[in-house]
Parts: structure tokens; C-alpha cells; sequence
DNA sequence: GTGAAAGCGCTAACAT
DNA sequence: ATGTTAGCGCTTTCAC
């Protein structure tokens, strides 16, 4: 027999009149706001405590900010998503800040919808992850709520950006494969057709640096790029397309980890034998790269603090909205495993 | 040369002028609310598409509702919650409701938070995944935000709860391991001291899962049971601590994915093969159970519906806060991959 | 340094 | 069926 009424919730009018003060009073003490004397600090954080107050974000918001910064993730199955979250979180943790997150969008019509509702629920800042709208469409949404663009390159003066440097990323794989003695090294990418995107998208730019640092080894002949998606299902088909060359490469470079098990998958039904026959490499250091029946060599991105950056980079842009927008980069490791060896000889 | 000045927001007042009707009228289309002719609403609707209006979720939490859903993760990193996720995300896009999460937490204090922050936000509704708070707290959350629990045993009067039946997923396992032929079968379960979750948690319900099947098949003898974690470690550590057993196992289940990872690294470094030497089946279906090189035989929680029961409860528990609390238990499926085999004669 | 009073954008009573 | 009015809980002028 519970009372299903919910107890009236504590307001500042409670806490204001147990400590004998101003709800003004009250106000000032929680913003830490200039105009309140030690002795009134401790009064009001006293009957604080006592009554178990917590300010409603939502009546906050309405006239100041509602302390919370909204994260947007493309996709939650990402492994490579988490460790930017930590970076988030772990740098706003000391603050007043609280992170929530929208669920993982897929399209640009998914996105806005996100975007939309967490301006909808006045957040103060977001951080966007890899998104794919439309360059116009982050700008309008950085003219309404400090904005984060993480994982997607191209500058902007409307918001900040944090990105891995992917060429770098690209020249680290393809260099690795080419110490050990590689040549024909072939690289899955991920399909891309949109003008805008194919600057900024990090898959375009690994395509790009993997390109360059083939040029730059003088293997310009052995160029070799399948255009599939980054997906296991992509891997596998980008991988099944490379078997049927009259030259097959001797080592492949997908462009991200879940391809790269696409691509595993289909070298065992080849009946070929990693990196006996092949090396494989990946990108991303997702936690199954390091599982060890896998152990695939990876690129990590340092997601954490890429994180950590795009956290301090919104609290900067909340404090000054003015402030010139800046652009971090940052640089990738490789990680060597045991899916790359020297060719057969 | 960009204005920094975001341009005022639209509000129920300029699309009341505009549609030169009351704010109540505009607030009755809203909210599909009785009392607003055709006409009235067709007027309305055209102003709002005109302005471009999107209500302020934060105004109307002050008053009624948010529309927004909280959903607790515990880890984002277990691949098995997207699932829950896609569950809960499908049946509320139909609906006005938004769903946002809060960042992976481990730990009571990091869940008290998640949930305060949650209900300081006016969130209309919470689901909490595995939640390890105690009862009384989870109880507490409940009796001020309508709530369901997923994923842990254990009826309140307070919230509605869905949870897979893991008695049932473990009895799988052990059946099919035993069908195989295997005898001598040993488990690594998360372990666990907390006497109410004990009773609560599917960790639990899956290790006596187990014994209760091992004893049905009449192998009380062989009953072995590892209590490390559910993790990759864990489950490296108590594979280790079963090769060192005088007659060692032919098949472990181990209690989660992860955790079974963990099994098959001990297992490789032992210089032991899967499925020749012994057999490995886990328990979630995550994502890198279907993975190629691991194809692990597990069992499959369909995520999917428990999201979608929980989505589903929620509403009702929203519209009715007084209807009595409904506990849904779902059947889990094995999933047998190329883990598992007879034993070795 | 402190407090009274006027909103923020919306919904819920209460008229009409 | 429609409009008027009074808040929701907090922050922000602006007096003192």
C-alpha cells in the first residue's frame, strides 16, 4: 500500500526558507555567482544538504543553461566510440557538466533529428561525431548551440574541430607493409559519392593518404583500391573482388577494422592462410583488433583524447561563443599484430 | 562577418499571432489535446510549418511532460546492448518521445548519478539496463519516475521489469554441450557477494542455471564452477585455473561473450584447439561471436523484443501510473557455431 | 551584499 | 470550442 504520490520535489523556495534567505540568495550560491558572503554560502549549502535539494535542470534551462552537453554517435556498435565517450566524460566530469547521449543515427535525416531535439531540450553544447549532413545543415546547427565537430575534416568557423590525422594513419599501414617487404598492397575503402563528403569524410582521406604513400614509395603501379563499404559484409565482398585479380596483392589494408573481418572471413573460405599467404591490416584499434583469436595489426586514434579535446574545446566555446573556431589534429599509432608478416617468398 | 547572435527562437506566442489565434489553442494541437475544431487545428499546423515552430522541451517538462525517455547502459561497450537499444528506439519512434542516454556507468554511484541527472532533467520516463543499484534505490527512482527495469530478476510492485531467462539460456547450453557428448563441463560465472543480487542478477541465474541442468543430467560430479568476472580477463584467469585441474574439462561454458574471449586466448596460449581439444560456448550472441575467425557458439538474448517490451511497458506505465507492475520473461535460443564439438575420444 | 519582482515558454485551470 | 490567467522552478535585472 505505497502512496503512488510523489512526494513534492524540493525547490529553491524550500531551501531559500529553511536557511532564512532569498531565493536569489539560493540561486547565486548554486552558480557560484559573484555576490554571496562566505557566511550565506555555508547557511544556504547547509539547508541544501538538509533538504536533499537538487536544482531541476529544466526550470534552469529555461531562463539560464541546463548543464548539460548533448554527445551524438553515428553509430553505438562502433567499438571505436566508447574511448571518445570516456574522453568526453572524463574531462567534464569535474564539472557541473552531465553528458547524455542520442541513440546511434544512421543518414542525415536521423541526424537532424537529434540535433533538433537536443536543441529542443536546451542543451548548452554538442559534440558531434562523425557526422554526415550537410556542411550547411552543422553550421546552422553551431549558429543555435556551441558545437563540436569531432571525426570529420574540413574547417569551419562556426564550430570546432577534432579530428585523427588519417593520412597519417594511411602512410603508418602502408609503410608497415612495405618495411616488411610488401608491394602489392591493396586497400578496401568506403564509398563515397558526395562531393562535400569525399574532403571531409575520414574513409576519403585514408583512401587519399594510402594513394600517397604508395606514390611516395614509388609503388604508384601497384595502386590498388576496392570501393565497398566498412562493413564486415564489405570487407568480405571488397576482399572476394581482390581474389579474382591475375596478381592478387600480398597484403590488404582495409580501412577499418569491421572490414577488415570481412575480409578475414573471406581468406578462410579461400582457404588462405593470414599472414602467411596475406597480411591484413585495419584501422581503428577496435577492442576485438586486440582480441586474441584475431589479432589484427590496427591504427589507433587515441579516442579518448580525442574526447577529452572536443570536451575542453565546447567548454572554451560555451564560455565565449565568440572565440575564432579551432581545429585540433591529432596522430594515430600504429599497432602491430599478428596478421602482418613478410610475403611468401 | 556572421552575426553570433542567434536569431530569437520561435515560440507558441509568435504562432499563436501568426495563426491569430490563443497559445491554448496552439497548445491543444500540440499535444493532440481534446477541445480543437479542424479547422482550428489545420490554421494551427500551417503557422507552425510557416515558423518553422518546434516546441521547447524544457518549457513543457515545467508543467507536463518532456517527451523525452532516459536509458541507462551500463557499459556501451557490451555489444549486446545496441540491440536493447534498437528495441527500445523502434517502438518509441513512432510516438512524440525522444530517447536520450546517459554515458555507460559502473558502479552504484555512477548509476545514482546517471538516474538524478536523468530525473533533474524532467526525463517522463526511465529504463534501466542491469542497473547494480540496490532495490531500495531502484524502488526510490521508481516511485518518482515511471520505470522498467531490464535485465535483472526480481519483481517490484514499484517498476516493471523485462529480463531474458537465463536459467533457461544456461540449460541450453548445458544441454547441447551434453548432447555433444561431454561430460565433464565447467562454468566461469561473474562473481558475486551481494546477497540481494545474488538472487537478481542474470550472472547468477545463469551459474545455477547450470548446476540445476548439470544435476538433471545427472552430472552432479562434474559440476566445476570458475567465479571470476565477465570480462575478457576474467575469463582468461579462470580458464587458466582449469587446465590446472587433475582431470580437466572437455567443454566450459562461460557465462558471457567476453568472458569466452578470454577462454579461447588461455586456450591458444595452452597450445589447446577449439574445438579439437575442448569446447567453448559463451553467452549474449554479441556481435564478435558471429565474427569468422571466432564463430562462437552462444546464446541469443533477441535484444530486440526486450527493448521493445520495455518501450512498451513504459508507455503504459507513463499514461497509468497506478496499473499494477507486469514482469515479462523472454526465451533466449542457442546459436551453436564452430566452438562446440564432440570431445575428444 | 542582499532581496523583491519580472520574466523564460509552456500547460492547466478556469472562464466564456 | 475558444480564450484568459495563473503558475511550473529557476535566473536575472534592478533596487536597496
Amino acid at each position: 500500500m505505497e502512496p503512488p504520490a510523489p512526494p513534492r520535489r524540493v525547490t529553491i523556495v524550500d531551501v531559500a526558507r529553511h536557511a532564512q534567505v532569498s531565493t536569489t540568495a539560493v540561486s547565486k550560491v548554486l552558480r557560484n555567482a559573484y555576490g554571496a558572503s562566505p557566511q550565506m554560502q555555508a547557511k544556504v549549502r547547509r539547508a541544501i544538504d538538509e533538504l536533499g535539494y537538487r536544482p531541476l535542470a529544466a526550470a534552469r534551462g529555461l531562463r539560464g543553461q541546463t548543464y548539460t552537453i548533448g554527445v551524438m554517435l553515428p553509430d553505438i556498435r562502433n567499438p571505436f566510440f566508447p574511448e571518445i565517450l570516456d574522453g568526453i566524460t572524463g574531462c567534464l566530469e569535474e564539472t557541473d557538466y552531465q553528458v547524455l547521449m542520442g541513440p546511434g543515427c544512421n543518414g542525415e535525416k536521423a541526424e537532424a533529428r537529434v540535433t533538433e531535439a537536443m536543441i529542443d531540450r536546451g542543451m548548452d553544447g554538442l559534440v558531434l561525431v562523425a557526422p554526415v549532413s550537410s556542411r550547411a545543415h552543422l553550421e546552422h546547427v553551431a549558429s543555435v548551440v556551441p558545437t563540436v565537430v569531432v571525426g570529420r575534416h574540413g574547417h569551419s568557423p562556426a564550430y570546432d574541430s577534432v579530428t585523427d590525422d588519417d593520412v597519417a594513419g594511411a602512410t603508418l599501414v602502408v609503410g608497415h607493409l612495405a618495411a616488411l617487404g610488401h608491394r602489392r598492397i591493396a586497400h578496401i575503402e568506403h564509398h563515397e559519392t558526395d562531393p562535400t563528403r569525399i574532403a571531409e569524410m575520414p574513409n576519403a582521406q585514408r583512401a587519399d593518404g594510402y594513394r600517397r604513400a604508395m606514390r611516395n614509395l614509388g609503388l604508384d603501379e601497384e595502386i590498388d583500391v576496392v570501393s565497398t563499404s566498412y562493413t564486415q559484409q564489405g570487407g568480405y565482398e571488397g576482399m572476394k573482388g581482390l581474389l579474382t585479380r591475375p596478381h592478387r596483392p600480398t597484403a590488404v589494408f582495409a580501412g577499418a577494422d569491421f572490414a577488415a573481418m570481412g575480409v578475414l572471413e573471406a581468406l578462410t573460405e579461400a582457404g588462405l592462410s593470414v599472414p602467411g599467404d596475406i597480411s591484413v591490416a585495419g584501422y581503428d584499434n577496435t577492442t576485438f583488433a586486440a582480441l586474441g583469436p584475431i589479432s589484427l595489426t590496427s591504427v589507433d586514434q587515441a579516442g579518448r583524447e580525442i574526447g577529452a579535446n572536443a570536451a575542453r574545446l565546447l567548454l572554451e566555446r560555451i564560455a565565449d561563443r565568440g572565440k575564432p573556431s579551432v581545429q585540433v589534429k591529432l596522430s594515430p599509432a600504429l599497432v602491430p599484430r599478428r596478421t602482418t608478416a613478410p610475403p611468401p617468398t
